[in-house]
DNA sequence: TTGAAAGCGCTAACAT
DNA sequence: ATGTTAGCGCTTTCAA
């Protein structure tokens, strides 16, 4: 059960441990060993089944070759996504990817924090659930390189990957008003400090007010996220009854379009013909749903080979920064027949 | 830039980094140090910003505190859901978890295999993509603990946490059959290695044969999994074009699901009234789609309380497993609109 | 061409 | 109640 280390190897080939490990990693020849000494010591390896230790070699070398990876939840498709290709990404250059999870709470994200600095990983990518940067500034002055994806945090002073919502809403916004829609209800999420939250939301009021239309309250809808479903089928069916009631409905993303989807099912609405339905986000759920949603769709490929790429800069510039970069990335507004089909009724 | 450590502190503090390696980790009372001291090592850890470095303790102490996973593919909600349950399970023993998808590909797996072996995780678990058990017989031998997900592979000897594949796929196909369908189709992944794609078609065809039905050739359709929507929109239509093709159609899993649908979409087939439709995995999707699709639902999370379950229990016992313990869990059976409701045509 | 020795930061016998 | 020491397995000067 004992593994075997470079001292086995050393004895058992009657060469230094300093020889072999130049051997194995490939420094053989800059050092001028013999060819016929490698490939003893190559195959002895092999032999024995010898691997080194990477928690050896980490400790020693100061870096773990790992990177850690905070979402507020994987099972998400969105993030499930993000992270599929974000592991790609780090594999080509070498590291390891270990994701967490926060569920939106900052209790859970500073434990995941501490524990991913403990674990002295060389970079972070986060999609942060924070209200204030403090735990962040802190792994950034110890040296941790962190990359800020999906949302922001002005005052963290970090290179960041967000999309620009406040576009694609009020994009998604305009496409409802064009559609024949002016009671349009907007469901989002609460508490709001999230900044991808707080932009939707902004997007939605801005389009209204340049469109001339005044917001009613009903039509402003806060579901808090611990309990999306069941608040979603306390308080959505008052905001589309009529009269006044709206016309159209625009969800922050996919986890709420789920829940008004499920809502407007349990009460009978037709879609769109009752109410037109669009989205934040787009899944595979959205092109096959009855009828099809229209959704605001996020480069999530980008997201993740641009949020690698800035990593890697960071790592690379050894903790002397020259110019923090900031990535814009545009959704893509995808029409379907949720909101397309026939005009809204009056 | 250099972080702070035991020795930093010992020599601020101007004691031994043993008491304060003591202390810091609660063992500062069995060992008699005095309150006083223990407040004070605390304190000063705080103040200087101290953590320990989890590769030196993994070093010293032999474990990582990590976990691996391998899936096919993260971004797979199938595995997403998984994943998010495990991770929750191995935080609460104190456990990393670092997720890995294989692509179904050998080469992948091998070289995420030796990468977790390198790192010297305390733990394995797998839904292996190999046809061969070599690689993680190896892994086994050398004191790794392995618990197999989803996938079997009899020669391994090591617990697994399974799902009763022939079981789910024969209750579907009955309940095909007991909707009056008597031509169904099943469409598969090839090359099928997979033990849960081999048990799903071999339920498929015990249900046909119990019910005295023979199988078309043109109903069994093999899928390369490298290329799933192409390879169902070629060769499904010729499957289900009267006369003699199939009234209904059965998918080994979510994905074969989401393509057969795009098909039938883009040629017009109407669900059920053309052809019924039905898939092993559940998945929102299912749910909202137009129809809902008539699924069978595997349990996410018994899997993974299960496993990791099983996997903590190896930890414990050492490498000296005794009764190795093998998990089987059924499905469920959704019916939805796409299998119940009207009646095949002839 | 090769080797000796130090040290990364921690824990655990074994003192005292 | 606290300290000394050795060593986990590796890389890296420095020396020969």
């Amino acid at each position: 059960m004992k593994r075997v280390s470079l001292a086995d190897l050393s004895s058992e080939l009657h060469v230094s441990k300093t020889l072999i490990s130049l051997v194995l990693n490939n420094k053989g020849d800059q050092h001028g060993i013999s060819k016929t000494t490698q490939a003893k010591v190559i195959a002895k390896a092999a032999e024995m089944n010898y691997f080194p230790n990477q928690m050896a070699r980490g400790l020693r070398i100061g870096k773990s070759g790992t990177i850690g990876l905070i979402v507020a939840d994987i099972a998400n498709p969105f993030y499930a996504v993000i992270a599929r290709y974000i592991e790609d990404e780090v594999n080509k250059l070498g590291y390891n990817l270990i994701i967490c999870s926060s569920d939106e709470k900052d209790e859970k994200e500073f434990r995941l924090l501490r524990m991913l600095r403990d674990r002295q990983v060389d970079g972070l990518i986060v999609s942060s659930t924070l209200r204030k940067p403090n735990a962040l500034l802190e792994l950034k002055r110890l040296g941790y390189p962190i990359v800020l994806i999906d949302r922001d945090m002005p005052k963290l002073g970090v290179p960041t990957v967000l999309v620009n919502n406040h576009k694609g809403a009020y994009e998604m916004t305009r496409h409802l008003i064009a559609h024949g829609h002016k009671k349009i209800a907007h469901v989002s999420l609460s508490p709001n400090y999230l900044s991808t939250i707080r932009d939707r939301v902004k997007g939605y009021r801005d389009a209204m007010k340049d469109a001339g239309i005044r917001i009613s309250s009903r039509w402003i809808i806060n579901v808090p996220f611990d309990d999306v479903p069941a608040a979603v089928e306390r308080i959505l069916p008052e905001a589309i009854k009529q009269p006044g009631g709206a016309t159209a409905i625009f969800t922050a993303n996919n986890n709420l379009a789920v829940a008004v989807l499920g809502t407007l099912r349990n009460h009978s609405y037709r879609i769109p013909e009752d109410v037109a339905l669009c989205s934040f986000d787009d899944v595979d759920l959205f092109r096959f749903s009855h009828p099809p949603i229209t959704a605001c769709e996020q480069p999530s490929r980008d997201i993740a080979t641009e949020s690698v790429r800035l990593l890697s800069r960071l790592i690379d510039q050894k903790g002397s920064p020259e110019g923090i970069e900031n990535v814009i990335l545009e959704t893509t507004l995808n029409p379907r027949p949720s909101t397309t089909n026939g005009s809204p009724k009056i």
